[in-house]
DNA sequence: CAGGGCTGGTTCATTCATTGAACTTACTCC
DNA sequence: GGAGTAAGTTCAATGAATGAACCAGCCCTG
């Protein structure tokens, strides 16, 4: 009913009838729109715990091929995420987070953080920590030690107490050492 | 693949086939399951702006009435809301949110926060402050002032000034006015 | 240079969820 | 008794997700 002034901010892609939210005039279902479909934002969770590429992201997630193919693009298309060549494997894409992406990361934060508390039980799954101090982030992504919001390549993502050891998937097993947020994944030496 | 380790801490409705994340251990996901459905967080937005009636949440959300009844429903049978009979008129529900729909807040405020600058231009459509002291609230819901989490019930909402002054819709209406958030909304003294 | 494998998709039929309109039920007020 | 409100349910139609199958380009090997 209110007038909807739609995508001031660079992306105009004409979202698919019923997946907008016309009548809410509020930066959260702004949002929503472009990161609020089923399995959007663990699409870029993957992307920002350093997952890359295309078949990566497919085994990990056990998404539908087409659903990963369009959150991809969906994604490109907002400037969440940036699709390129390859520089050493010429036949391959990458999809690497941008800024915009990065920027994501606090939200990303406060519903994990949401989700353990409300439904994890006591065993976290995976921790993390701001690479300068070592000091576990709060539950908005910030370090209480340092005090500020901790840029996502200066955390560091270790496995809780709660995650599997022996995971069936290799991006899932790559995942299992500590590493930085951002750090590309590579699967490739099994 | 891996075992989920499915809901631990007090929820433990069926979800239906195809909306959970099965594969997926991660508290990120576990959130999502419960309030990453279409409109779930638009529902928990206007519960916490103070919205507590079925019908003032369809009148703001322009939302199906059957996924407006199914949304409800799960929200509070994942504890987020809790659905009791209106004091004054007993023929009223209310739909209050709980201390774990009150712990959504700073994920849905770093989502606005996102939404707003990647894709909201310059004019925020509404400001929250720490009432205690006025500062508006950083991306996190913290309070740069006071450095630290600002309780959602600390925080006062304003129009700003990308908000449409005359909206159609008396729930749109009412909250155009300062109020603080969980604050129950009236619609009645039209 | 044929064959096989990898990467990154597309296409398709089936199933599931969302939508909007119409209908229902219970209660109150006049 | 009739109208009105609150909070739904039911239903047919549409749209999106799923999983399996198919496809095309590139690279390596024999």
């Amino acid at each position: 009913m209110n007038e909807p002034a739609l995508g001031k901010g660079g992306y105009s892609g004409a979202m698919a009838l019923g997946k907008d939210y016309a009548t809410q005039e509020c930066s959260i279902a702004r949002a929503l729109e472009v990161v609020g479909e089923r399995w959007t934002l663990l699409v870029v969770r993957d992307a920002l715990y350093g997952v890359r590429r295309y078949n990566d992201f497919l085994v990990h997630l056990g998404i539908p091929r087409a659903v990963l193919a369009a959150r991809l693009q969906t994604l490109t298309e907002a400037g969440v995420l940036e699709k390129r060549p390859c520089a050493d494997a010429p036949r391959r894409h990458e999809y690497v987070v941008t800024e915009r992406g990065r920027a994501l990361w606090p939200a990303l934060r406060a519903l994990g953080a949401w989700g353990l508390d409300t439904f994890g039980g006591t065993a976290p799954l995976r921790l993390f920590r701001h690479v300068a101090c070592g000091t576990e982030l709060g539950a908005a992504g910030e370090c209480p030690a340092c005090g500020g919001l901790v840029p996502v390549e200066d955390v560091e993502m270790l496995p809780g107490p709660g995650l599997d050891p022996e995971p069936s998937d290799p991006v899932s097993r790559a995942l299992l050492a500590p590493r930085r947020l951002l750090q590309p994944l590579t699967t490739d030496p099994v």
